[in-house]
DNA sequence: AGAATAGAGAACAACCGTAGAACAAATCAA
DNA sequence: TTGATTTGTTCTACGGTTGTTCTCTATTCT
């Protein structure tokens, strides 16, 4: 989606501004931190942002949450769930997930929910949330999230020799895969986990 | 759950006055220290906030309990390690970490860091952080802390039967530790764990 | 000129905060 | 104990705020 160039301009004073707000702003607020006299034309700007993904629109309720774009601090998406085998079960809508800064990467970070008992010798269990930093390369050893033949994506630990690549479950009663580099793609590595008891 | 301008103006000066008042004060008090002229107002905006878990609602008492409520905007105390047969290490100073909103339980939650490889079948891995939700009873086959001869804190699946009550390690090469119950006390009950790669 | 972009303003519905009456339970006074 | 008073709760109603929709006008660009 492209955005005009007043849009652009409100949404860059929608950043500047988020930390002046102690809450949300309301559009009167706005219209006149932007010199706007109805509300109604800003609406149709915020539609366009809405639009645009830019901005998180307020559900029923009033004084709605605004600005807040897709930058960190509202949490990191939460793109599915991931199982040994099978790609990964996309979400429709986009939901952010907060995260506790302690178990970011550096990079850019997604959660998906762990389908399966591949990896229980590592402590990571079937439903467990796992923290994955996006990048293409990883140490051996690492838990990796990697797409093999451009089918599959799954959850493993990694050995990188010359000429191949070894994928270890962690589960006694599954056995190791072995593939040449190029029918595995690495697409991000464990960087933190979370569980749920109920 | 979310909360007005209003309601978060309440809940502060809740806050701010929590120690002018020697006993919790009454809705006509706190209706003249907002400047409200009806009880019945007020009244709704509290009951959002114990929605919300922010205060305790009070139990069929008069003057009851207001105020005193966990907030944990902020994150939750991070109170030390805890170790199969030592106490909890406690940290001189209370430390906050936010922790996803998933995690937590209803009542007062904090986080403890673990010590060794007791619970290691259970996928609770030594340096794993887990959240604990203060309660003093558990159902069986829950993780609980609980505290043992007022001397050993320890991390461990709970049975209770007429008489005794049984601590299981997850670990197969430890044994499972039967108590009469009066010398076991619970103090909460395993509701979250993160685990942080690097 | 025609289309796209911006804004103003009116009108409306949902929401929010408040007041106040009425009632029940708890507390206090005698 | 009994009766009066305080206190918490429930309910209805009202007005202001806020988000949304709509129409209309002005400006800019191709």
């Amino acid at each position: 989606m492209k955005l005009t160039r007043r849009q652009q301009e409100i949404y860059q004073t929608l950043r500047d501004n988020q930390e002046r707000f102690d809450h949300p702003p309301t559009y009167d607020e706005l219209c006149q931190l932007l010199g706007l006299s109805s509300r109604g034309s800003l609406h149709k700007q915020i539609q366009a942002l809405i639009q645009a993904g830019l901005v998180e629109p307020t559900e029923g309720l009033q004084r709605g949450i605004r600005l807040t774009g897709n930058d960190r601090s509202e949490g990191i998406p939460f793109l599915g769930r991931i199982a040994a085998g099978k790609p990964i079960e996309a979400i429709s809508q986009t939901m952010l997930m907060k995260v506790p800064d302690e178990l970011l990467g550096r990079g850019a970070c997604y959660v998906l929910e762990v389908a399966g008992d591949s990896m229980i010798e590592e402590g990571i269990f079937d439903g467990d949330y796992v923290i994955i930093e996006q990048q293409d390369r990883a140490d051996n050893g690492d838990i990796v999230v990697a797409l093999v033949n451009n089918e599959e994506v799954t959850l493993k630990k990694i050995e990188q020799k010359p000429g191949k690549v070894i994928l270890y479950p962690a589960n006694s009663s599954m056995a190791a895969m072995i593939y040449r580099p190029d029918e595995v793609q690495i697409q991000g590595i464990l960087k933190g986990l979370m569980r749920n008891y109920r």
